[in-house]
RNA sequence: UCCCCGGUAGCUCAAUCGGCAGAGCGGGUGGCUGUUAACCACUAGGUUGCAGGUUCAAGUCCUGCCCGGGGAGCCA
């Protein structure tokens, strides 16, 4: 298939007529020269008219045409230093597709509410494009890694009879004549696809009815699940960094120009190379301990004790054995320490929080057995996850990597709902 | 669910002690042959979120409601 030519590869058409259909950016004038600024979705150029070069109509074009106007121009690319990006367009065609109606985003500042509510618009802006872009590239890079390391993809149902873990609130769905539920993990299906495939791994939505309002929560969000058979919790740390290192390192490769339109500081970026922090549950409650007195061990890390143990670290840091009254009722329990769990969880630094969470799943039926009726669940649900304990049995782990908070944490942009093109949040489901 | 802040022109905000409702941007008109969120001049634009109350007088004070934002808990 030819490509058209498009205003990310403009450099290529230097000193030759092109076409490009877009949408008109921006303009300004200067009595007889006329500067239009054209968007494609691949980037922004500027264009100019000059009385003396072009009929009267094309001329008179310009003072009509309105701010998101979807055009066509033809002319000559040209190098030129004056240009913002170095190249523009010399105009000798215009042609209108649609005069846009008076455009509510302007080019000053909106607060958040109303760039909310015009999201299906906001989405044109520069910033926005470049958040695309950049998450994009990350899925891309996921994908990509775990295709180049023997997993195989597996994608977990959407719809689900019951929850994975029981207490987080879920999405109901009439199905039918009864009730199931919008999935908030792939991961026991992924456990026995694991089982069937080695490694394997689900990428795709998930639902968390949780009422949270804060930057760090969607109610749809992505999430990628590799699961693995036959790995212990070293394995299973090593892999959860090799992703992080591999997602960052391609971003850094492919979309140097995006970050730089987010004005992202690279230099925290390009410090995340192996080996990367790991400290245990049990130092990481000392550390918290020295500013947070009423810490008490068996306790969650909240808000502000994850500052103080983020503050230490600029690199993703990764903390490990947590107390298995903190996890779900799967995570294995650590056969030397009964008290602890084989758990871990990546934090991003830079306040970003985190952004993974996993650890070895229980794979001996009777323990499985009793922490589900410890934990009050409907065992019934549960028969065909117990089966993968009764018919070979395999010692295997996996976690979740939240996309979005990852992308936020790489652009360096301080809400969820910019990473993902159309956010649910608890209070907003439109656009 | 709880705590905090806000709602004034299309947008972002100002309005002193309760005393004539304003600015910038955006829109419109005109000017300028190299602009960079261009600039300059003129111009139009208001049920001050809704309902009630206090007062000679309410954007401002009081009560209730609605909507928005920020945070906590929970989590990726």
């Amino acid at each position: 298939m030819s490509k058209p030519p498009t205003i990310d590869r403009i450099a290529e058409y230097q000193g030759k007529r092109v076409v490009i259909r877009g949408w008109l950016y921006n303009k300004r004038h200067s009595g007889k020269i006329w500067f239009l600024l054209i968007r494609d979705g691949t980037g922004i150029i500027q264009g100019t008219v000059s009385k003396k070069d072009v009929d009267e109509e094309t001329f008179e074009i310009c003072s009509r045409v309105t701010m998101e106007s979807s055009l066509q121009i033809e002319g000559v690319v040209r190098r030129d230093e004056r240009a913002p990006g170095g190249y523009e367009i010399q105009i000798e065609r215009i042609e209108i597709v649609q005069i846009a109606r008076e455009y509510p985003i302007a080019k000053k500042e909106h607060g958040v509410g109303f760039l909310m509510a015009h999201r299906h618009l906001w989405l044109r802006s520069k910033k926005q494009v470049a958040i695309a872009r950049i998450r994009a590239e990350v899925v891309r890079s996921i994908r990509d890694f775990f295709d180049r390391n023997g997993f195989l993809l597996v994608d977990a149902p959407i719809l689900t009879p019951t929850s994975v873990e029981g207490t987080t609130t879920l999405f109901p769905v009439e199905y039918f004549d009864r009730k199931v539920y919008l999935t908030q993990s792939g991961q026991l299906y992924n456990e026995a696809a694991a089982a069937a495939f080695g490694r394997v791994y689900c990428f795709g939505p998930t639902f968390r009815a949780e009422k949270s309002k804060t930057r760090r929560h969607l109610t749809e969000f992505w999430m990628v699940e590799p699961e693995v058979a036959f790995i212990d919790l070293d394995g299973l740390i090593e892999l959860a960094e090799e992703l992080i290192v591999s997602i960052v390192t391609r971003v850094l490769e492919e979309r140097r120009r995006e970050l730089e339109i987010l004005e992202r500081d690279l230099t925290h970026l390009e410090k995340v190379k192996r080996p990367l922090p790991r400290i245990s549950y049990d130092e990481a409650v000392k550390l918290v301990q020295q500013q947070n007195p009423d810490f008490k061990w068996s306790d969650d890390f909240g808000g502000r004790d994850m500052t103080i143990i983020s503050e230490q670290f600029d690199l993703p840091f990764t903390i490990h054995h947590f107390p298995v009254s903190t996890k779900a009722f799967y995570m294995k329990v650590d056969r030397k320490r009964a008290e602890l769990s084989e758990s871990f969880d990546c934090y991003a630094p830079e306040g970003y929080g985190e952004i993974i969470g996993g650890g070895m799943r229980e794979d001996d039926y009777d323990r499985l057995l009793k922490r589900i009726e410890e934990e009050g669940l409907p065992k019934g649900v549960y028969d065909w996850y117990l089966d993968l304990r009764r018919y070979g049995s395999f010692p295997h782990g996996g976690f979740g990597l939240g996309l979005e908070r990852t992308v936020a944490w790489i652009c360096g942009i301080h809400h969820l709902r910019e990473t993902i093109a159309f956010p649910r949040l608890i209070d907003h489901v439109s656009p």
